[in-house]
DNA sequence: CTAACTCCTGTAGTGGCTACAGGAGCAAGC
DNA sequence: GCTTGCTCCTGTAGCCACTACAGGAGTTAG
């Protein structure tokens, strides 16, 4: 049995956020001592790990009280794990898309724009009246044509 | 003069998104009609404008207020703001980077998973004691030696 | 004059944490 | 036994950039 402290070390999740998970119930509640203090058994350690390293592929918590729920009752698990992992590369995917249109749009903005210059042409572009109908409206189309907004960028 | 609903349709900024602009004093209070209504010149239409713009870009808040204020004061801007971009422009390759990595991590592990199995090997993977050494970890340390936390991601 | 619409303020919720404040348990050294 | 310093406890508030209400008031078309 172990103190939050250790149980942090161990599986890599910080204090403060194992107890956010045991609040929202993602995680079960660990026993106490006598004193008060949460102790935890090797396999809780193993979950708050498992927590993270799917946290690290960018899952979102929602997702991954899917899994942990499959993982209890293991009938058809698989299937369903494929599937949402197929999901979660689309997203990514999708994400890697937007961010590369952008990377292009601020790159070709950033060009326009010499050290020195008193009126900037990147701020002019930007407030000019018909910018959004050139380029960037491509891109944003696109975004929302497949609607991607929740944010998800994995944790560091 | 328009009404804030008019203010929404032409810089395509969320009306309630234009009162959090206003109440966090990025755009500056606009003058009210007899009834107490909002009401926008086109020129403050264009800074609201100006912001959707730059969000799309995935700029922060924070970001355009230094751009807004370096239009007012228009003495070596443009310098400032190439500088901005390029710092920017670095974060989104880096997120790219993270992602592309998170990516393969993520087939890899649903490649070893095949429809039907009752146990997972993708869950299994992640519930096992010796995964972070391996590819996960790589990619991790790269992330914490970059620190690039701020989850920016543009707006759809 | 009324129905439908737009707008107003203020507050609370989202996700996934992180950061306190103010206290209590606990181990080691004196 | 007592102090020092560490870890832990609960509860709450803050982060970002919004979004979503509730409950009311102004406005406009028929």
């Amino acid at each position: 049995m172990f103190t939050i402290g250790k149980a942090s070390e161990q599986s890599g999740v910080n204090i403060e956020t194992i107890r956010y998970y045991e609040r929202i119930g993602i995680v079960p509640k660990p026993g106490r001592s006598a004193g008060g203090r949460r102790l935890y058994a090797p396999d809780e350690i193993a979950k708050l790990r498992f927590v993270r390293r799917c946290r690290d592929l960018g899952f979102p918590i929602s997702i991954i009280q899917t899994f942990l729920s499959l993982t209890e009752q293991d009938e058809r698990t698989c299937g369903e794990v494929k599937a949402l992992a197929e999901n979660h590369l689309d997203e990514i995917d999708t994400k890697i898309g937007t961010l590369t249109r952008l990377r292009k749009a601020l790159l070709s903005l950033s060009a326009s724009c010499d050290d020195g210059t008193a009126a900037c042409p990147m701020l002019d572009a930007l407030m000019k009246d018909g910018f959004d109908e050139d380029s960037a409206e491509q891109s944003k189309a696109d975004i929302d044509e497949t609607t991607v907004n929740e944010s998800f960028v994995p944790r560091t």
